[in-house]
Formats: structure tokens, C-alpha cells, sequence
DNA sequence: CCTGTTATACCATACACAGG
DNA sequence: CCTGTGTATGGTATAACAGG
């Protein structure tokens, strides 16, 4: 009973809640395996397509129990039109005299330096993230990132939808200035926080993704035609010829399914593959190279499911998950890479 | 046993959202 | 405007069943 807690005069003062010492609270209490410190992030971009730029930067460094340790904001020299100036308010002007990504890279990086990136809808902030690196010939030390979206749905908080503001408002936090990094990536330290807590009580698997730095990047996908080879670095899209009517509508697959994929064994064509998650290599050029291998791409995993390929075996998504109830095959992105130099052809039919 | 109809399961499709 | 994910939906393929 409640009257327990608060019977307790025995002359001692009545536990401050204050002073949340290390010691006092015993390292049972939160769970084993949480990351030591996170950073939250916001960035401001261009635009949101594969090319655009960063054009301002926040983070905020928290330490593993979520407490905010400092921030840290920055401009952005985008070099090119600063997109929707509308949104994030910054204009060519303003960005002028704003240092250039590789100038801040080091300051960036420092930032985020092992810990786990946190952000909004991660996947956009990360992948923004690890472009501008790439092309600073550099790498993001960024090993794992956490989707505040994705923790919301994990701890089912019942929001009316997952935008920033309203899980800003489910924890009661104001937004002073809505799309502008510093004040964005505060709102979601201070929203994070509880969350974190939250979870951490509720003994629930933080949903982290690992983070794979591209370590090549030519601010171009590689042609999918085998026209070229890896034209110089060029839009691979769009450039002259009709614009390439992407993947939207493939052919069927040719060959039929062959069943499953048998562990430490071979491809073969006909395979249905589904693909969950980010991978290094653009999703649609992977794809590709699966279907000239001969195999099929699958939208979703049933039980006719040859393979999964994911980086994150151990993320809740659905298709991992149905995958693991059906006991479906799972490899990574290398291994699947590997297995597609040499598929099986198709059994004569 | 064969066949036509109905029920079930599954896959592909379309759409809604989140981010600037 | 873009992209990936998750969900709702609808067509379809296979299973199940009844009747002859």
C-alpha cells in the first residue's frame, strides 16, 4: 500500500528525492546492456532527397540515464540554395559566412563520438549524416542510432500521431521554435528522457539499429545499366534519356520458388528474398542485382519466404519478427552480397 | 473418384506518415 | 517535392467440402 511508503517517520528524514546518487541507485535497478551516453540530433537540410545538404546542426549530449551533459549548434554552409527556407528559416544570406561541413566534420564527430545517435525518424538524420561525411571523405563514429518514433511505438505511448510536436506534448515539453536544430533536438532530449526512463522500467529492448558509415559515395547512384560501369560520379538518374522509370513495376519473376534458402548453402533462382532495414548499398541497386541474379524480390515475409536480408536481425520490425516465427533464413547485407556472385540457376522445369 | 463451389491464407498494391 | 516502413485492402491461389 501507498501508506507504507509514507508511514515511514521513524525520525529519519523522508527520502529526498534529490540526489539520484550512482550508489543509491544500485546498477540492477536500470538494465544491463543500455548504452553508457546517447546523442540527440537534429539536422536541417536542403531538401530531402539523396543530394541534399545539411544546413544546420544540433546535438545534445546526454549521459546514459538520459541528463543532459552540454549542447552544441551550428550553421551550415550548403553550398547550393538552401531549399525550403520556409521550414528551417535559414536564408542564402544567413548561410554565406556559416562554415562548410568539413570544417565543423571534426567538431560534429567529437559530438557524437561513441555514442548512440538519437534522433527523429533516425534513419533521415543518420543517412543525412553519413552522406556529408562521405563526401568529406571522412566516417561518422556513429555505431548505433535509436529512433524516438520507434520507441514510441515500442513503449505504445498513445499519441494521436508521431510527429516531434506531439510527443513533445505528451511529456508536457514546449516547442520555442519548431524546425530549428537547436531547439528541435532539445525538445527531443527532454522528450527522450522520460521515454528512456520509461523503458528502462519497463525492462524493454531499446530499438537500435546499427549504423553502417558509407564508405563510398559519389553523390550518384551507380548506373544500373551495365552501359557505363560507374560512370565518373554523375546523376545516374535523369541524365538525358528519359528519365529512368524506376523499379515501381518489375516483371515477374521468371522462375519458380524453389523453397528456402538452406544455411551456408547456395542461392538459387527463383528464391524470394525480402529486404528489412537500411543497407550500405542503395536499396533499389540491391534489388537490382538480386533480380538480374534471377531471384525475386518479396515486399513482405511469409512462410514462403526464401530469405531475409537484414543488418539488424536482433530490430523488432515486422519482417524480422515474422521471419524469426517462421524460422525463415536471415543474412546480412555482406553475406547476401557474397551469395549473389553465384547464384543457382533455376531447376529445369 | 471427380468436379464445382466456398472458405481460408497469403501476397501484392495502395496509402499514410515521418523527416527537410 | 523523396524514401522506407507499417497497415489496410483486395485479388488470387490453394484447401476444404458437398454432391453426384
Amino acid at each position: 500500500m501507498l501508506e507504507d511508503q509514507t508511514a515511514r517517520t521513524d525520525g529519519t528524514s523522508p527520502r529526498i528525492p534529490a540526489q539520484p546518487a550512482a550508489d543509491s541507485q544500485p546498477p540492477s535497478d536500470w538494465p544491463t546492456g543500455y548504452p553508457d551516453g546517447y546523442a540527440v540530433v537534429d539536422v536541417e537540410t536542403t531538401g530531402l532527397a539523396r543530394d541534399d545538404r545539411i544546413v544546420s546542426a544540433a546535438v545534445y549530449r546526454l549521459d546514459a540515464r538520459g541528463e543532459v551533459e552540454d549542447h552544441w549548434y551550428t550553421p551550415v554552409n550548403p553550398q547550393r540554395d538552401p531549399g525550403p527556407t520556409w521550414i528551417h528559416g535559414l536564408t542564402a544570406e544567413a548561410l554565406a559566412d556559416a562554415p562548410l561541413f568539413g570544417q565543423i566534420a571534426d567538431e560534429f564527430a567529437t559530438r557524437l563520438a561513441g555514442r548512440v545517435l538519437v534522433a527523429h525518424n533516425a534513419v533521415f538524420d543518420w543517412s543525412m549524416i553519413a552522406r556529408e561525411y562521405a563526401r568529406a571523405e571522412r566516417e561518422a563514429p556513429v555505431r548505433q542510432r535509436l529512433c524516438t518514433i520507434a520507441l514510441s511505438k515500442e513503449l505504445s505511448l498513445p499519441l494521436p500521431n508521431h510527429k516531434l510536436e506531439s510527443l513533445a506534448a505528451h511529456y508536457g515539453v514546449v516547442q520555442q521554435r519548431a524546425h530549428h536544430a537547436l531547439d528541435d533536438a532539445r525538445v527531443l532530449a527532454e522528450a527522450f528522457r522520460p521515454s528512456l526512463h520509461l523503458a528502462a522500467r519497463q525492462r524493454v529492448r531499446l530499438p537500435l539499429l546499427a549504423c553502417q558509415p558509407l564508405t563510398e559515395w559519389s553523390d550518384a547512384v551507380v548506373p544500373r545499366r551495365p552501359g557505363g560501369g560507374p560512370g565518373a560520379g554523375y546523376r545516374a538518374y535523369g541524365s538525358g534519356y528519359g528519365t529512368w522509370r524506376p523499379s515501381r513495376k518489375r516483371p515477374a519473376c521468371p522462375y519458380p520458388n524453389p523453397g528456402r534458402y538452406e544455411p551456408e548453402g547456395r542461392l538459387v533462382q527463383g528464391m524470394r528474398v525480402a529486404i528489412s532495414g537500411d543497407t550500405s548499398v542503395d536499396r533499389d541497386l540491391l534489388e537490382d542485382r538480386a533480380i538480374e541474379a534471377g531471384l525475386h524480390i518479396a515486399t513482405s515475409v511469409s512462410r514462403l519466404t526464401s530469405l531475409l536480408v537484414t543488418n539488424d536481425p536482433d530490430s523488432p520490425t515486422s519482417k524480422v519478427v515474422k521471419a524469426r516465427s517462421h524460422g525463415t533464413p536471415v543474412v546480412d547485407e555482406a553475406a547476401f552480397t557474397q551469395l549473389l556472385q553465384d547464384v543457382a540457376p533455376a531447376p529445369e522445369g
